[in-house]
DNA sequence: GGCACTTTTATGTTCGGACATAAAACTCCT
DNA sequence: AGGAGTTTTATGTCCGAACATAAAAGTGCC
């Protein structure tokens, strides 16, 4: 008796999507057929499914069934997000001054912006980046949008101009971002926003927008950040990862 | 009903941690007496505890116990560049016309730029990137910096237009790029690539400067990829990452 | 045909019970 | 005291069953 039972039917199905007996897109068999076919417990099928959606192999919904989506776990560049550095990178966690706060419904020309459906409702806070030194122009423009029902955030985040948004809602909400989507393109700076960032309207400014999701998948806040060219740079390090997980 | 029951109790749990109920060290109560407190099942508290400890907040040993190991989940972020689609992201692998290649010395401005020292030489070819239809505008203007001694590879790039030069450099001489630096910016689209990428000079655009290095930490390839503003977007999706390499 | 409603179905949650296993704790003998 | 063997105990594995829920699929009415 070495190997468990789940592990084993964790380990004949990943060889079944490796080898391309499940392609990617199909479906998995359902777990009653699974529990037959192992002469298993539907528990035990389960751990099993389990330990494949947590490598990612597999996404899973209600009544739609079990679908295969990689072949292989996912392996590839790993990108190193430990130091403070880094954070600020990502997250922007630049101080922040809050312009204005309002509760807004997504047009077609929003929801085409963040990606997210038309007619949404959102809490938004706009609020301008500075990089400390009082006379030096603004780093950028931000404007986070948040699920209607964390509206009362708007005065923490007032009140903690170095933290970031998604820490508040976590430490208060207790909702965590299990996957960060990130999008940079360039855009020409809107009117509305060059007298604010001491820049030119149409003038070449970098737009990033990221989409926070939890661990269910549903995105509960969205961020659009616009820096005018050369105030600001996304830098990355990605370095390759071996089959142990180690870098 | 909101939260699922065993939901309830990871928080629960959790928040016992970060408030210092739990202090790290100590032992968390068992799970029959868990059971009992919360009025759930074994089942139930089996999966919260499994929560924490995969978020890394716990370790549980047979017979020794469930042990605080870290008052906040441990962040991090994985990158995921599994797929086909990640990697045309992250290569620029769409079709490549070489237009010009020439052994250039970086000067001030070009060191700058690409983060090198003011005087290496490299071998630079530079190309357009199409996007499949003939008509459409081009996607990009891609400048790649290579070492002078692969400066053979010139016929090689124009034989295979849909291959990454960082491939060609690893099928060919076996240097393989152990890790990659990404920095994404916007500029103002210079006067003398106007007319290939036919857009205005001035107008927005986004620039990606990659360097590859490899397992010594040396640069070997250095590629600078100039985007007018919406034909291009980076994209990513971070997902957290937890002590056991699991998501 | 298209919209509103009901049914079906695969996954999600929760319970209760049983036995296995590893490791700490204890006992006992020399 | 100290090592060998036994007991205790908390976690690990596994089963069976029931109900909840979300979403696709089917149904019927206008």
């Amino acid at each position: 008796m070495s190997e468990t039972l789940w592990a084993q039917v964790a380990r004949d199905l990943t060889a079944g999507i490796t080898t391309g007996r499940f392609p990617i897109g199909s479906l998995l068999p359902t777990e009653l057929e699974l529990c037959e076919h192992y002469g298993a417990s539907r528990h035990t099928v389960r751990t099993a499914i389990r330990q494949l959606q947590d490598q990612g192999l597999v996404s899973r919904k209600k009544k739609a069934g079990t679908r295969v989506e990689a072949a292989a776990p996912t392996s590839g560049y790993r990108q190193s997000l430990a130091s403070l550095e880094d954070l600020i990178q990502f997250g922007v966690a630049h101080i922040r001054t809050v312009q204005e706060t309002a509760e807004v419904t997504a047009d077609a020309s929003l929801a085409a912006e963040l990606g997210c459906e038309e007619g949404t409702r959102w809490f938004r806070i706009s609020s301008l980046r500075l990089d400390g030194r009082p006379g030096g122009a603004p780093i950028g423009w931000t404007d986070v949008y948040i699920d209607p029902t964390y509206a009362d955030l708007g005065d923490v985040v007032r009140a903690s101009p170095d933290v970031l948004i998604t820490t508040l809602i976590e430490q208060r909400y207790g909702r965590r971002s299990a996957e960060i989507r990130q999008d940079v393109d360039a855009i020409a700076l809107p009117a509305v926003r060059a007298a604010a960032l001491q820049a030119k309207p149409e003038a070449p400014a970098l737009r990033i927008v990221r989409q926070y999701l939890d661990e269910k998948g549903k995105v509960f806040e969205i961020s659009s950040t616009i820096h005018p060219a050369g105030r600001f740079t996304v830098s990355q390090r990605l370095r390759r990862m071996y089959e142990n997980g180690h870098a």
